[in-house]
DNA sequence: GCTCCTGTTTGTCCTGGACAAAACCGTTGT
DNA sequence: ACAACGGTTTTGTCCAGGACAAACAGGAGC
């Protein structure tokens, strides 16, 4: 049987490469060179594609294309960073806090993940919760995907079942009536955990939180903040949202967005941004606090 | 001040159509001609922009574009097929019972369609609220998508909030035994609401359910599915994915994936699915149900 | 009515060229 | 030593125009 093949489109929807990369690298790195099919197109094998995903995660994290492409076959998967385990103890219980809840994910156990979220939630109570157990989950986790020490499926399962956690604790709460705050994402941005913390913290600050979803359209995003009276629009980047482009939409948001309404931008996507005028950055979930009531102060 | 322009990149994201489709589009039919920047870069305005997304959901609907582009300015929205109210009653009151959720969506009022839904899912219980509220709001907030009634923003702020409810309603119930069942969907279908749908009923019946979140790479379910042993992986194509990928993407799934592992593929995407060999279809919600008690029968 | 066939429509892929923005790097000045 | 600066290389994205297969529409024949 022969194996199977897929095309441009196709590899740029699994890799997240676009097709013009693909061949722009083709015509200068000289990889990958993928067969052609009867049509004469290009037709990726299974093995390039993982090889297009590897080389994705890589740049990423900061390397440049022209070196990964230079490097021999198997040299790539050494670049990878180390973050885990600085200190191994001596014994095989987790050292580290967080472990159990990684463990969990390793071994696809859903519900001791669960089990184990359910636990510190009710231990720590909300805000903690989100500050001490969430947040430095998921940023462990982003880590372990980096040094591609976690597969792509165990990141999803562990995205779904800690937003289903956050949304549950969402639902209990009472809606206040601070400022409204419309929480969202641009389109290409699909993360949606940094914006549930946030909402979590602010909503049990009193804010009323309209959450809609990841990627809405610039323009539906102004409209929306009309529609709504909304005092605030945050937004949320994800490490993966490419750097280069933050600063165009937001400009491009600001631009359309009546003047009254502030806008914030959150996530690790934006940790080192150039401040733009008229965007308020959060470069941790505490500022969103701290913003808060900075709002509140300068709004009797 | 100039008006905001957008570049090709940035309509593509906002609207769905690819870049090769807009520039194929402006050399056959004239339509859309953007300005050029100082670059000679396309730069399309705002009204092209919202010009072409109703030009898209007609499309979705059926219409082609060759007939569309020819039509004058003003035409097109009359297109938009117009299903709602059929017998309008004499009085102001909701004539059909989901109105008044629909009403509050409109309204922007979160707070009303939560708290009407958590009536109704108490009055009804779980299974019947899926079957009787759930799935033919969803059906009707889609009609009112199609013919333009609702904005953008409406609709994802009813898709969040609703995914919360079925969430939240999941989360309480026990994990049973059952059949091991994979749910997700494939790269470049985000819709998350027909996939709860099923997990809700199949959760209900007692069936271990393994919830991977939207849009995972073929092969990365391949991978999930040996590593979850899983029984079964449940996909769901919403009507908006392009129709005819469908076969090709679940040809290439269904090669990847072991034999002994079931397919079945829901949502309004594979109404009229010619089936594949290797592929369960289920049109319905009831179907899957179905399906469910023919795994068991079929494994004692 | 139905099926089969043919011409048209439409989306996607191709090549190869151009260029701006970002990243890098060596130099100079403090 | 280090910071600022300017030139060079790298890299992604855009463009034009050509080709073609798959989907569709519509008519001829049964």
């Amino acid at each position: 049987m022969a194996e199977p093949k897929f095309n441009i489109a196709v590899v740029e929807r699994d890799t997240g490469l676009s097709k013009d990369v693909l061949r722009m690298w083709e015509r200068r790195y000289g990889f990958p060179v993928p067969e052609r099919d009867g049509n004469g197109e290009r037709a990726y094998s299974a093995e390039q594609v993982d090889r297009l995903r590897l080389i994705k995660r890589l740049m990423d994290q900061g390397h440049r294309p022209g070196k990964l492409m230079a490097l021999p076959g198997d040299a790539l998967a050494d670049l990878a960073p180390r973050h885990g385990r600085e200190a191994v103890g001596q014994t095989d219980a987790p050292v580290e806090p967080l472990d159990d809840l990684i463990d969990a994910i390793r071994r696809h156990d859903g519900a001791a993940y669960q089990q184990g979220m359910q636990h510190r939630l009710a231990r720590q109570g909300l805000m903690r919760f989100v500050l001490d157990t969430v947040a430095p989950l998921t940023r462990r986790i982003g880590e372990a995907w980096e040094d591609g020490s976690l597969e792509v499926f165990e990141e999803h399962l562990f995205t779904e079942l800690t937003k289903r956690l956050l949304r549950q604790a969402i639902a209990g709460l009472p809606t206040g009536g601070g400022p409204r705050v419309l929480l969202t994402s641009v389109p290409e941005e699909p993360h949606m955990l940094g914006l549930l913390m946030v909402e979590t913290l602010l909503a049990l600050e009193g804010a009323e939180c309209v959450p809609l979803g990841t990627e809405m359209p610039l323009l539906e995003i102004a409209r929306a903040a009309e529609a709504h009276q909304a005092d605030i629009v945050a937004l949320s980047f994800s490490v993966a949202f490419p750097q280069r482009h933050v600063t165009g939409v937001l400009q491009q948001l600001r631009q359309i967005l009546a003047p009254r309404v502030d806008l914030w931008v959150g996530g690790m996507g934006v940790r080192r941004l150039a401040v733009a005028a008229g965007v308020v950055p959060l470069p941790t979930l505490e500022a969103a606090l701290s913003a808060l009531n900075a709002w509140r102060a300068e709004h009797p």
